[in-house]
RNA sequence: GCGGGUGUAGCUCAGCUGGUUAGAGCGCCGGCCUGUCACGCCGGAGGCCGCGGGUUCAAGUCCCGUCACUCGCGCCA
């Protein structure tokens, strides 16, 4: 019988010696000493040293063989001589004699090597993905990908959740992230949407009794990619569950995402206990964002009242209290010590942010030191240290501005000052631990600055805190809504909310955000119906596949664990997507093009 | 849409205040080598210095424009 093997290229031990056996695999390595040639045959399971000598008449054939050509060898397991076994490769006390060889494919000159990280571009290695993939770390990390997705769906199935497909040819839908449209070709002028997520179908299978239901779910979303954001598509671990509150829900996903990272995590801890919870509000005031990193030590406090005060004459933060801006410090504990160029290289890095500067005070020997302490006396240095929990020998750094770029940009900066900080110094940000947070309490509304309208800020389907008598009594911008995100290490993991199953309520809420009734009956009615027949309290989340291998595989950009992913311009070079259509295709799809004109000259040109 | 960074050999990069024949490592091709494992040694080929324009006696280097890649902002309910 035929085989292209007996054996893979990682199995092979001491015990195999003498054995006849026959490996299939890419050639990874050659080192070629003229009457003796040495190839590292690999497949995704390892890499196995094969031999020829100049005994055999097989030198002269494989001495040609490119690397990255695929080749099968038959021959013997034989132990290698003592002092030239290899203790760091698994495979590395034995060795196999080529007694036959056959080519299956050869491999032209690569346009970058497989068998070393030798720097290569992204772009390069995204046209020729099926070589980068061959690398090890990449094999590594779509396995982890694997793993990661098998043990959520385990996780997920042992506690009653069943998986369902959604459709991918669904509806557009207003607000929130911009679609992707599909033509219809049987309802000329009509578009499909891919989904940005499975929202509504998710709280329908609630509303069609199904008690708990998840899926590895991919969603399409038509923006700009970030190093954390794939353009165009991604995968979530999406979840919904009925008959639940923010804290069952928070039961359930929380296990999982502990349980994941503790199986996956190679060097990394997950502190014990559960997730700390931290309202919006909070978060934007001590870490000026609502996707904080905690391994950062530094907080913000307010210290608006300091400036204000009469006996504080620093004119730059007075003005801009006065027109309702805020004053915002960071503490630096035990920087008194940090040379002249630490404070600077802050300054300047402030002021390459578009801001004045950074502006900060030292406290040393009891005194306070630096460029503005002068204009603050005694008594206000005082309240300052009372305020911001200043000992001898810390810093604090301020920043001024309108309270929402304030609270942004004292976030950016405490984590300028903790990167600052050298190797080992209290304030350094933590290493080798995943800090999970959950982010609770989000508002419902939000002030639109330019139309100075009030909009939905996150999902406009959460369940208002205090339901339909929070929605006619209380301030729209002060309604909170039962809305949830995960945060890890500064990376949002996960969005989720409790949903509105209350049809009154829903109404109210896109009124409030300037909705007429048509637009929800339009838009959204087949859910607004499904809940007038029954709806039952409900609620999920939905945690970012890619984000949780990233964080796993500790990778700085998310397609390194992506297997095929598209480059920063939503183009996938290896397929050549997206592709001109035929004008059969065209005509049959009732379109016509209006392409700009630049477009046009540069598809000439080309 | 906006801002920063980068474009030099197949890949990664060096190239000073502009100066005459543009370099290195890896890869590739040829030669030597019987114990390597990132094998070693010798030799060779390979460049529209992203593209277009300008300044200059002279441009990889300076200026303007443009394109590509990349990071960020906007955007991502």
């Amino acid at each position: 019988m035929h085989t292209y093997r007996t054996h893979n290229c990682a199995e092979l031990r001491k015990s195999h010696i003498d054995e006849t056996v026959k490996l299939s695999g890419w050639i990874d390595r050659k080192r070629d000493h003229g009457g003796v040639l040495f190839i590292d045959l690999r497949d995704t399971f390892g890499i196995t040293q094969c031999v020829v000598d100049e005994g055999s008449p097989l030198l002269a054939e494989l001495e040609k063989y490119r690397v990255e050509s695929v080749i099968t060898i038959t021959g013997k397991v034989r132990s290698r001589p003592g002092e030239t076994q290899n203790p760091n490769m698994p495979t590395g006390d034995i060795e196999i004699y080529v007694d036959a060889v056959e080519l299956q494919s050869a491999a032209d000159v690569l346009p970058f090597q497989v068998a070393e990280d030798d720097g290569a571009g992204e772009d390069i290695r995204l046209k020729y993905r099926y070589l980068d993939l061959r690398r090890e770390k990449m094999q590594k990390n779509i396995r982890l990908r694997n793993d990661v997705i098998t043990s959520i769906r385990n996780r997920m199935q042992d506690q009653g959740f069943q998986e369902f497909q959604t459709p991918i040819l669904t509806a557009s839908s207003p607000e929130g992230a911009r679609d992707f449209l599909v033509p219809s070709r049987l309802n000329p002028g009509k578009f499909y949407a891919l989904p940005q997520a499975p929202q509504q179908f998710k709280q329908l299978l609630m509303m069609s009794g199904f008690d708990r239901y998840f899926q590895i779910a991919p969603c399409f979303r038509d923006e700009d990619s970030r190093a954390d954001r794939s353009p165009g598509e991604f995968y979530q671990l999406d979840m919904e569950m009925s008959f639940v509150t923010q804290d069952d829900v928070f039961g359930v996903i929380e296990p999982v995402m502990r349980g994941v990272f503790e199986e996956f995590a190679k060097d990394h801890k997950v502190p014990e206990g559960p997730f700390v919870r931290i309202p919006y509000k909070e978060a934007m005031l001590k870490y000026g964002s609502d996707k904080p990193d905690l391994r950062n030590p530094l907080e913000i406090v307010d210290v608006t009242e300091v400036f204000a005060r009469d006996d504080v004459e620093f004119k730059a933060f007075k003005g801009t209290i006065e027109k309702g801006g805020v004053v915002r410090a960071i503490r630096a504990p035990q920087v008194a010590d940090q040379p002249r160029s630490f404070f600077d290289k802050l300054n300047s890095w402030a002021q390459g942010e578009g801001a004045p500067g950074l502006g900060y005070v030292v406290f040393k020997d009891g005194a306070g030191a630096g460029p503005i302490a002068k204009f603050i006396p005694e008594a206000a240095q005082e309240q300052l240290r009372d305020i911001a929990g200043l000992e001898d020998g810390d810093a604090v750094f301020f920043v001024c501005n309108k309270e929402l770029p304030a609270a942004k940009f004292a976030g950016l900066a405490r984590d300028a000052i903790c990167d600052a900080l050298p190797e080992g110094h209290v304030a350094a940000r933590e290493k080798g631990i995943f800090k999970f947070c959950w982010i609770v309490d989000f508002p419902m509304f939000e002030l639109e600055e330019e139309t100075g309208r009030i909009e939905f800020s996150h999902n406009p389907f959460s369940m208002p805190q205090g339901g339909m008598e929070a929605l006619e009594n209380q301030d729209p911008l002060e309604i909170l809504a039962w809305q949830y995100d995960i945060v890890c290490n500064g990376v949002e993991l996960s969005s989720g909310a409790i949903r509105n199953h209350r049809p009154e309520i829903m109404e109210k809420a896109f009124e409030m955000a300037g909705y007429d009734k048509s637009v929800l009956e339009e838009k959204f009615g087949g859910m607004l119906s499904a809940m007038k027949f029954g709806a039952p309290p409900h609620g999920g989340i939905a945690p970012g596949i890619d984000r949780i291998v990233m964080l796993l595989a500790d990778e700085p950009n998310i397609r390194e664990v992506i297997v095929f992913p598209m480059n920063g311009n939503a183009e996938d070079l290896l397929m050549g997507a997206p592709c001109t259509a035929t004008p059969e295709q065209l005509k049959e799809l009732h379109i016509k093009l209006d392409l700009p004109k630049k477009k046009v000259a540069a598809d000439k040109a080309a």
